[in-house]
DNA sequence: CGTCGGGCGGCAAACGTTTGGCAATCGCAG
DNA sequence: CTGCGATTGCCAAACGTTTGCCGCCCGACG
């Protein structure tokens, strides 16, 4: 048998368990198991040394998809969002990644645009590729079918966007009390007219705040100006649009606003600008998600803290526990006011 | 033979090609051809669309794992990114994640935390993982080895940080030009003595664009004041440090200011008004990316654009054009100005 | 009527692991 | 010297595809 002394150094691509086995003169399912840590006991000390020298040696990397066929495990971890670039998904990719990482779990990412159909293909793409669970923080209303079977194949939670009638584990942020601090503190300010720009009624999210801050505000006396329709996207542009629609009315404007997230209070806030109204002198602005940056505009914006970060991290941290087992439901995090100063307290000619 | 007459309706997990075969009466390979449209035509049109039906029927759900293992393609980019908390990847994430999802491929995401053995594991990991190729953010200088050897596993583009002195195939952008501009700009408003807020030097953006606008500058008979030292990592935190340091120094303070991205642009804008030196009134500064939010803050930050989302889907595009087996390079996306409220003319009390 | 060729489909190997079961070996005690 | 248990390593099947090759059948042509 003709032996071989001298080989490619190091990292040549496809150097398998077998070629080791040769090498090592063992075979192949010692390897395997010589290089596996929880099967290593199974094999000699002196054996497994050598195996792992040699290992080293040829610079062998498993092949996890070949492992994965047979283990039926990918270590990975679908995140599929509505829109990537929404600054609100950045943080809850960030807090997935971290809490995944280091059990050598990655999520494999997706991007629906908020289509049901993209979001059912999307959905059945990754089980295809047998992630070994799924974040989804692109859910809609019409979108609950689809989830639950998916559900019941593959552990399965929800982030950022609740989910309507379904009982699917969830990082759970109470959208409802979000939009009575957002209605309590115009309130404390004096205000008595306000209004909402509403974010679609199919993201979950945004009938709770709106909800919460309608209960408010009426539960107070305070006098809630019906809104012009609401945003088919909880965009920029869609927060400028319904803020012109609100102006445009000719009806007398509220003073105080709550828009539904950031991005379209910062539509809204150009709408305004645009017609010479000022914020915070003759409206108060409220906004929702706590975008990074908008502490630094000016006026810096009042927004309800929603805590991305934790949110993505608790996600990662529900599927790592189901993935265990475990029967886990739902992880909560609360809204905080934070007060800036696009509001500021009623004044006689406000 | 029993005749299974009802089967649960649909979507049940581990349907394979076998049991459509069964179901269908044919030979799983001629499954496997009648599902692949590019082997289709080997396949009867009577038989196709039955088993098609069958197919349908039965819910079945290609298994990309073992397809994978048996073509050696995953469907799959790694993207490798430094952190992911700065605003300046989501855009990238989002421009690669268009570029190549309608090819059924999708991103897998890991962070290095700019840490050199993070790094490497994660590069490793990703070869492991067998994808099919590798969109890199996150490089430093001191990453050139290891990634020439995986690049030449797998094909590998260089996106947001080029790397000196590596000929790897990347998108590029010019940043001595965006220097070069930075200093044009503030030239042009007549300032004469300027600072500059180094991002790290490992960074290979950064080192470029000092010498762009340091060559800019010295060529217009400006005065650059030495900094203080240089950021350890490209961040808002560090930012405020140097412009610290440098207010420190005692000596006159510059009128403008470079700093090397925007986030530092932010950091060295919370020092300036700690210390009561007011934007663009006292200094004028100058950013680099064009972040989200930053035209809307007050003043708006003038910075350079650096298109994030085009730089993310020419690094998915050229890496399909790589797996096509063309031999691209490089992509080329210019700087632009974008001169906003941050910067103005320097006037005699300035 | 024989042969050729093309269309269609079957066969089996291969991709690189993991893992349950079994065999061999060894140490040690009876 | 034999028997027994524990340790160590081997065998082979299995995971679900794809694909080169071969064979069958049918029609057409010589």
């Amino acid at each position: 048998m003709a032996e071989e002394t001298t080989r490619p150094p190091a990292a040549r691509v496809g150097i398998t368990l077998l070629d080791i086995a040769k090498e090592a003169g063992v075979h192949p399912s010692t390897v395997s198991r010589a290089l596996d840590p929880s099967q290593a006991h199974r094999v000699r000390e002196a054996t497994r040394t050598q195996i792992r020298g040699v290992a080293d040696r040829l610079g062998y990397r498993p092949h996890l998809v070949a492992r994965g066929l047979q283990t039926g495990r990918t270590a990975t971890i679908a995140f599929v969002a509505a829109d990537l670039s929404n600054p609100f998904v950045t943080p809850i990719i960030h807090g997935l990644t971290g809490a995944i990482q280091n059990d050598g779990m990655m999520p494999v990412i997706a991007e629906t645009q908020d289509d049901h159909d993209t979001f059912a293909a999307i959905l059945d793409h990754m089980l295809s590729r047998r992630v070994d669970g799924m974040v989804v923080a692109a859910a809609r209303l019409g979108d609950r079918e689809i989830l639950e079977s998916a559900a019941r194949i593959v552990p399965l939670v929800l982030a950022g966007r609740p989910l309507e009638g379904s009982s699917l584990p969830q990082v759970v942020h109470d959208d409802r009390l979000g939009g009575e601090l957002a209605a309590a503190h115009l309130a404390s300010l004096g205000h008595r007219r306000v209004a909402q720009l509403h974010g679609p009624a199919d993201v979950a999210n945004f009938p709770r705040r709106a909800a919460g801050f309608s209960q408010h505000a009426s539960g107070n006396g305070m006098v809630e100006i019906a809104s012009p329709g609401m945003a088919n996207n909880p965009t920029a542009a869609e927060g400028e649009r319904l803020m012109e629609d609100l102006l445009a009315t000719g009806m007398e404007p509220p003073t105080g606003v709550f828009a539904h997230n950031d991005l379209m209070a910062l539509g809204a806030r150009s709408a305004l600008g645009a017609r010479g109204v000022r914020v915070p002198d003759d409206v108060s602005l409220v906004g929702y998600n706590n975008l990074p940056l908008v502490g630094r505009l000016t006026p810096p914006l009042t927004t309800i803290l929603y805590p991305s970060l934790e949110v993505g991290r608790a996600a990662g941290e529900l599927i790592i526990e189901l993935l265990g087992g475990e029967m886990v439901k739902t992880h909560d995090l609360e809204p905080e006011l934070i007060a800036r100063g696009s509001t500021r307290p009623l004044t006689a000619d406000g």
